[in-house]
DNA sequence: CTATAAACCTACTTTGTCAATAGGAATAAT
DNA sequence: ATTATTCCTATTGACAAAGTAGGTTTATAG
């Protein structure tokens, strides 16, 4: 399994916030329960979003979270990657790895590189925008 | 890291088999010493490939293994598959999986499977054939 | 027929990550 | 002052990944 709840929920987390945030701010509770995510588990996870700018945060009663930007500005690749780290399916892809002593004999580098980009390319082409009232009826083919 | 040490190393060593079973039968003892892969920790995989039919095995002084059919034959995708179990980049849509009760509201379930598919179409593209000979300098872009 | 080289088999270990849980401290609104 | 929220630190249990250990069986060569 290559994703892992702490992607996933961060995925549901934005976009239920980005379905909830006219006007006020939405408190983790109330994601938690509609979601069905342990609320103590996606304050771990939340805390990370914040960290890395990708939400603002109230404190206090009437408090909350809400987007730093508009949703189509969220790629579902950079949130995976904040919350995964990096998406490569093989260690020696991942950044700052220093190459493997094989490599200039590695039948399989192409390949893994190959899928790598595949992934890669998918995972930017979506965006919390696209998510936001996505249901399976309604899916369409891309 | 969505491919584990089984999958690579299983694919390193049917690679590696191909290359070299012109005449005999290929001793894992070569193959690990080629690949730079712990012998015993090879034998467990291999145990598996000869068990799912990938590979005929030879006991006893000058056996050793080799494929079953021509390097054609075997797709990337179905020998990760053996090793590793569904490549599913999530758990929900793992085959046999009794469907989530959110299913029905989900705002990413069309953006996994998505994923899972162009995972698997790019997987499926390649056999043996086009990793034998391969090395990085001679990458084609595909 | 014995030595040797191979596959085969069962069990164990170590390490790390995932997925939470627990219990509180700080902060803002009413 | 009360309440509702975020924020912070620490701990836990389960599981899998990656590898190790030590032997048994089988076939070939001399």
């Amino acid at each position: 399994m290559m994703i892992s709840t702490k992607g996933r929920y961060a995925l549901r987390f934005l976009v239920d916030v980005a379905e909830h945030q006219a006007e006020s701010f939405v408190p983790l509770r109330d994601v938690a329960e509609r979601q069905g995510i342990s609320e103590k588990y996606l304050e771990i996870i939340v805390k990370e979003l914040v960290k890395g700018g990708e939400l603002e945060a109230m404190r206090g009663k009437g408090g909350g979270y809400r987007l730093n930007r508009p949703p189509e500005e969220y790629s579902v690749r950079s949130v995976l990657e904040r919350m995964e780290g990096p998406l490569a399916p093989v260690a020696c892809l991942g950044p700052g790895q220093k190459p493997c002593p094989r490599q200039a004999d590695c039948r399989t580098l192409t390949l893994w590189q190959g899928l790598d980009r595949v992934i890669s390319d998918y995972l930017a082409e979506f965006t919390l925008a696209d998510l936001c009232g996505e249901r399976p009826e309604s899916a369409v083919t891309r």
